[in-house]
DNA sequence: GTGGTCTAGACCACA
DNA sequence: GTGGTCTAGACCACT
């Protein structure tokens, strides 16, 4: 369950890349698709896999790390720490739903009616979106 | 009805600030609190209320200004167009709802249920925030 | 007492640069030479005064800003934060107080007599060395 | 006298592993620890008690050997030369007075007074810790 | 092959 | 002018 993982990017969203990546590997940790202990994708695996440069992914991994979500070891790569499911799972819920309802609030000023907004989550719940992408 | 209109951005927010000045202007008349000849808030009084200096605001005007949704005009101001309500309708509902299901897409990615993503919507609904606010 | 502060790195010291520059950083506020409010240089000031690219000066006031000791704004520039003081010297006084240790146990290690030692520093202490530098 | 020496490396110093272990190298011949002829740990037995790779030691070895300081002979192993004393004593008391030297210029760019120094150095000069460690 | 630092230079957002 | 992101590529440390 630690390889095969996907991962990718919108290099036209106004999310930063490096931040893009640090929420997909936040993602995959809080919904198990990465555990303690698993190793994550190489910086160098990661840039080719999203088709960005290796500095980026970079960064990002470092982010990851002073968060305390990932460890890094020169020569060995980048493995999920212990307290990593929490800290990820506390982080992505909350960011997570603050979207959902940032969302919900620009339905609202445009007008929408909650009846639409309710049926247009269903479809897009059912359309049931692999869970992964985030972007 | 064309005064008394509340905007705001978010700083911190990864969105530029002057494209949520260009969207919140796009929601009011998509939802009709701007309509065709109000004048929108001069740049000068828009940069004091939301707090950003006043070159971002005219840029998010200009921009405004090509995509056809208000007109400048000198000594008068800027005005919404006659055409303005449809794009900006048609703009709106499609990056709304292109956000919905982002939003939505996430709570899946992070290994929320279903059931859990619609409590939240009805919540953000009920919760009734004011027809203005985005970021 | 906010400018002509002096910084400068080692390019041939192992400590990496953007950490000397954070150090620097740090050690200005914890003296004193940097106040609450104050501005940092900007990155490229700051990159031409002490011959680095701007993306490794970037790159250290990231972290600072990270550690809670400067607040970045787009535009505007870096400042000191009002807890800076606090968060600079605990962690300087830790840090700069590990090395004098280090050094010490070093000089033990090689074989140097406590008197040898005592006067050592004695003489570096004395000789003065201007309230910067680092490295 | 020349076994039962104590010798580690710290992983998270910015002083490259393989420099820590030829320093401590240095200081053990330098303070009498290891004598002319005597045989430093092999590489194998060096890396399984400091923790790294074999390789990394055989690094360190290769460069004291360039430096004259050790001896690598086959079927043998690694052996202390006459020379190293003199080479070891040299480089290590000019290396230490110097991270002293830093180590006092950082005390005093953070602001702390001499008498704070002198005082901080008896303590560590007391604490006496062991005759190795170094990093 | 793995991570880490640095450079030089481009482009964007904001004041 | 100020900060921020990204690229491409070099060089280093460690496995």
């Amino acid at each position: 369950m630690q390889d095969s993982l996907q991962f990718s990017v919108n290099l036209d969203s106004p999310i930063a890349v490096y931040v893009q990546i640090e929420n997909q590997v936040m993602f995959a940790i809080a919904s198990g698709r990465l555990s303690a202990g698993d190793r994550v994708p190489s910086a160098r695996e990661m840039s080719t896999m999203i088709g960005v440069n290796t500095n980026t992914v970079i960064k990002a991994y470092r982010d990851l790390e002073l968060m305390g979500i990932v460890q890094t070891r020169r020569g060995i790569g980048v493995t999920v720490t212990d307290r990593a499911f929490k800290i990820a799972t506390g982080k992505s819920m909350q960011m997570v739903q603050a979207h959902l309802r940032e969302a919900v609030g620009e339905c609202i000023a445009v007008g929408l009616k909650p009846t639409d907004i309710r049926s247009a989550v269903s479809a897009a719940v059912d359309s049931g979106i692999p869970p992964y992408a985030s972007n």
